[in-house]
DNA sequence: TTTGACTAACCAACCGGTTGGTATGTAACA
DNA sequence: TGTTACATACCAACCGGTTGGTTAGTCAAA
């Protein structure tokens, strides 16, 4: 749980580097937003798991909203880097890239250590109507997850079957939805192979979109 | 917002009905989970919104976790209500209760005065991991809806396809996850077409899995 | 190379206000 | 008269945020 790093020490001062200060501070509340939420979590406690006191937190973060958007802000890079293979131009046929994209959903519901959730999904639960600036952060989090797939999706469409009777943003935002829906209740039943069966389900579904020649390239194995 | 009716009076002594301030109590619960979440409501919120002093609060439930529980209930039976008509028995062919369904979504969309969102899904996403018996009945929730939707996928799949190649279980999952994702996302981006759009999109899908010949039952219009 | 002025990082103690919850009293109904 | 429904007044603990002050690093002048 708490790892005994160099970041935070018992007693005394923390040594002066404030980068890692920063960093242990929002690291904390991404971990503490994950099982805890957000308006459940004070300033307090992610001071606690970060081992840095309250003056410091304040000289750092003019408020408990500013950590929550690093935070959001912090979760968006893990995700980009997450999603790299996925993402990334490498001249491959775009299905196969979309074929990544559900390897890499499917990797991250298999962490033992982990539940599967989502910074951006509990942020916007929780904050989607009454913080707007918070709000505003995890839907350009949740836009951006959506226009990558959505520039995948477009790219295959238009390589295989540029008349075919679909919108590829629309798509992206089913996938969206499906992804975050199913974290959610997959956490809530205790159940995360409710998710992978969802990702199979929705791989097959857009599968049944492209022509059957291509099909295959949805499922083949991601070349690391 | 807050409503002159006799639940609340500005002064005096609350007339003597404790049905009524219970109801009012666990009303109001509901009105500000929706548009704040549970964690970031206070007891005394929910007693100034229902007119009803902390005193009569601590009379009627016993912590908040409480009427957080009676809230989650409360959700349970406004649903079930909701969807009545998609899950009674009617003899009519079972496809065409799933159309009714996605039109009882679709219409619970369209509401004007009332943001699209769920207090399972918000306190599915609040305690799943932080308060055991919220999770507990909040995942209750989520498996009643599904199971309702699964029985009529499966008697669905046993009429017109019984060998068919899908698990009506797995589907309603789906389903599910397709609903709370699109609420999720459709008021953290502020756009709800979203959601009539993924719903759109699961119907196809589903139709998709019935041979041609029935493919219409799950698009006939509403009988009421 | 020392010194001293300056700044950023950090800290303990504290602030007014709010939290979930309680103790106690009172009025209405059976 | 006893029980239930309500109200008032109160509590310790905690909340987000501020205070005034200490310490460590930077850099320029001597």
């Amino acid at each position: 749980m708490s790892s005994p790093d160099s970041s935070s020490r018992g007693t005394g001062r923390r040594s002066r580097d404030p980068e890692a200060t920063r960093s242990a501070l929002i690291e904390a509340t991404v971990d503490l937003i994950l099982r805890q939420g957000f308006a459940a979590t004070s300033v307090g406690e992610i001071c606690k798991q970060a081992g840095v006191t309250k003056g410091s937190f304040f000289h750092h973060f003019e408020s408990k909203d500013a950590i929550g958007q690093a935070a959001i802000e912090w979760w968006g890079n893990f995700g980009t880097a997450l999603y790299e293979e996925a993402w990334k131009d490498s001249g491959r046929d775009p299905l196969e890239h979309i074929g990544d994209l559900f390897s890499i959903m499917e990797g991250f519901t298999l962490d033992e250590n982990r539940v599967c959730t989502c910074v951006v999904g509990i942020m916007s639960q929780e904050t989607a109507q009454s913080n707007e600036s918070l709000r505003e952060m995890a839907a350009r989090e949740l836009e951006r997850w959506t226009e990558n797939a959505g520039r995948l999706i477009a790219a295959a469409k238009e390589r295989h079957c540029p008349d075919a009777d679909f919108d590829p943003e629309d798509v992206a935002w089913h996938l969206n939805s499906v992804w975050q829906g199913s974290m959610l209740i997959g956490k809530t039943i205790r159940n995360p192979s409710v998710i992978r069966r969802n990702l199979c389900m929705s791989r097959e579904w857009l599968a049944g979109l492209f022509p059957d020649g291509v099909r295959s390239l949805l499922f083949s194995k991601q070349t690391n």
